[in-house]
RNA sequence: CGGGGCGUAGCGCAGACUGGUAGCGCGUUUGGUUCGGGACCAAAAGGCCGAGGGUUCAAAUCCCUCCGCCCCGACCA
């Protein structure tokens, strides 16, 4: 291919609407154009490296055994409210009505799609185990989209479904697409972490995110460096001691604490430490307002919350419910006295002299003896985990680190299969329920992780199983038509062993096409040129490194497959 | 949804406070000189200044409404 006959056009400046590296880098390169919020153009150069991913995502997967379908974006509501997801994903579904007012949905996953098609289609245990896959266009309508591809409201995601006859059988299949996913990722030229997550609104038991680290990541990873735990902030736990109960702890007591309401204020005001204090905290879990106690210097982790109190929908209480609920203004909630149920977490088991608020206008109390005080319904692991606190365990220190998630893989269990009567026959002929699995890699999105993990001052550095081009074969002289023949033979030669390349045949100065080869970031660059010619060869330069070699013309095409061999990412 | 910021040529920006009908750099087109790390000279094309309404003799500029985009937060009592 050459540079004139295909759609690229790189921007000296990047749009003031790019904010991270890959997105920069991304637009500036020609990959990408933007159509609005969240929404993106694949340009010739990006959709060459995305349809790698894919083929790497595709042969994987195969190869793990699964089989490839398509479903429909497009699907009808029922499915979602017989799952009862309508209401608990609805908000982020993109929602329309056909000519019949019928009511259908984009879809933002296909759990409910495939786990009928399969109750349909699967009626023996001899059909099982079966995983199916498909690599498609999902829906969201995120809160925020962001950083380009990172978080966008129609993304390409590989999205695959396991079906088994038993939950060991399950486990093996879970395993399976692990280690598809350990492979992909490498073969995509990533480093990606597996931790332990949440598992959100897709339900079920377990799951592992593959995590890409980088400063960009919208999430915090907790790692232990002495046992290799690793966890997703919204599920990490810890490590907590068992302090003993100071044997006597005086009444509680009110105190004054006029317009103190934070734990700023009060702490400053009476000169205790905020790790002193009980932080207490009234959330409404679907209807009902409940309390939840922290530490004074800890901060609630709600997806511990929502998970440990089973509710659908979790938020903090406005100012009347507040009221209502404490019998006094917002700043002053403490447990003593409280008549709705307190969740603690577990590290105020035994907690002594404390302050809290007293339910009462500008009053606080100390010499708060948690368990003397207050009726705590439960004790429980409630707070977010941040670096420093002891790793759950071998009790060492658990470090944070940023990291975008390109993958989930989750254990379901029967979640999905129970709602839609997903059964077969045993051996006896007993119907059974299919035990599921699910597993996402979000593919534009781990394209724009390489990115994000892969550049330089000057551009992006393609590992070379998913650059655009492997190859860019600057071609210097344009006019001098030997020159010429000889780029357009290096190409010829290249095509034919199997090594795309571009040849940038464009009349432009030298310093312009290598400064586009950085920034598009072809692993490898040949010059062709009358200089190059003339002292016997063809410039041969790899992205990565900052030296070049001449080989003679009729050697280049072979010095090419060997070097990109050798620096396969 | 709340807070903040921004919408002027393909991209980056100035002009706005103090109204007088739009400019700079890059890019694009043409011609010329150049030619190994984003050259130079000359000429040119390209804008309902996000949209609507208002004030005014006159609005990119002042006022109101809406829309779009970006960032922070989704929360600490």
């Amino acid at each position: 291919m050459r540079w004139t006959q295909t759609l690229i056009s790189t921007l000296r400046d990047a749009p003031q609407d790019a904010e991270i590296t890959s997105h920069k880098l991304m637009i500036r390169a020609g990959l990408l154009r933007k159509l609005g919020g969240g929404l993106y153009t694949f340009m010739p150069l990006g959709l060459r490296a995305l349809h790698k991913v894919e083929q790497i995502v595709r042969e994987e997967m195969d190869r793990a055994g699964a089989l490839e379908i398509l479903m429909p974006a497009l699907q009808p509501a029922e499915l979602w409210q017989q799952s009862g997801r309508l209401e608990t994903m609805g908000p982020g579904m993109f929602k329309l009505k056909d000519r019949q007012e019928r009511l259908m949905t984009l879809g933002p996953t296909h759990e409910e799609v495939v786990t009928d098609l399969l109750a349909r289609e699967v009626s023996s245990y001899r059909q099982l185990p079966c995983t199916v896959y498909q690599i498609q266009t999902k829906f969201r309508d995120e809160i925020r989209p962001r950083f380009g591809l990172m978080r966008a409201k129609e993304f390409i995601m590989k999205d695959a479904y396991s079906f088994d006859v038993s939950l060991e059988a399950a486990d093996a299949s879970y395993q399976a697409m692990y280690d598809a996913y350990t492979r992909i990722f490498k073969r995509c030229g990533l480093t990606a972490h597996p931790v332990e997550a949440d598992t959100g609104d897709i339900g079920g038991k377990w799951s592992h995110e593959f995590m890409v680290v980088a400063d960009a990541g919208e999430d915090a990873i907790l790692e232990c460096a002495a046992c290799g735990y690793a966890a997703n902030q919204e599920r990490a736990e810890r490590h907590v001691c068992t302090c003993a109960p100071a044997a006597d702890t005086p009444p509680m007591t009110d105190v004054a604490t006029p317009d103190a309401r934070t734990i700023q204020e009060v702490s400053a005001f009476l000169k205790r430490p905020a790790a002193d204090f009980i932080k207490t905290l009234i959330y409404v879990a679907d209807t009902k307002p409940v309390a939840v106690l922290v530490p004074g210097d800890r901060d609630v982790n709600e997806q511990k919350l929502k998970r440990f109190i089973g509710c659908k929908s979790l938020a903090l209480a406005d100012d009347d419910t507040i009221l209502k609920a404490t019998g006094a203004p917002v700043g002053f909630a403490g447990p003593a006295g409280l008549a709705i149920p307190i969740y603690a977490d577990a590290s105020l088991r035994g907690a002594t002299d404390r302050v809290a608020g007293a339910n009462k206008a500008d009053t606080h109390v100390i010499h708060l003896s948690l368990e003397r005080d207050a009726k705590v319904t439960d004790f429980t692991d409630l707070v977010a985990v941040v670096t420093g606190d002891l790793c759950p365990r071998c009790q060492q220190t658990l470090n944070t680190k940023r990291g975008i998630e390109v993958g989930h893989v989750f254990k379901l269990g029967t979640q999905y299969t129970d709602a839609f009567n997903a059964k077969f026959l045993n051996e006896k002929g007993e119907p059974l329920t299919m035990i599921m699995g699910c597993y996402g890699i979000g593919v534009t999105r781990t394209l724009q992780a390489v990115v994000e993990q892969h550049n330089d001052a000057d551009g992006i550095i393609w590992p070379a199983a998913i650059a655009p081009y492997q190859v860019g074969i600057l071609l210097l002289d344009p006019k001098d038509e030997t020159v010429a023949a000889h780029a357009q033979k290096l190409s010829d030669k290249l095509t034919a062993l199997g090594i795309d390349n571009l040849i940038d045949d464009r009349e432009e100065r030298p310093g312009i096409k290598f400064k586009d080869a950085d920034l598009v970031g072809f692993p490898l660059r040949a010059v062709v040129g009358a200089k190059s010619l003339a002292q016997g060869g063809i410039e041969l330069k790899l992205r990565s490194e900052k030296t070049f070699t001449l080989a003679p013309v009729d050697m280049a095409a072979e010095q090419i497959r060997e070097k990109l061999s050798r620096h396969k990412n």
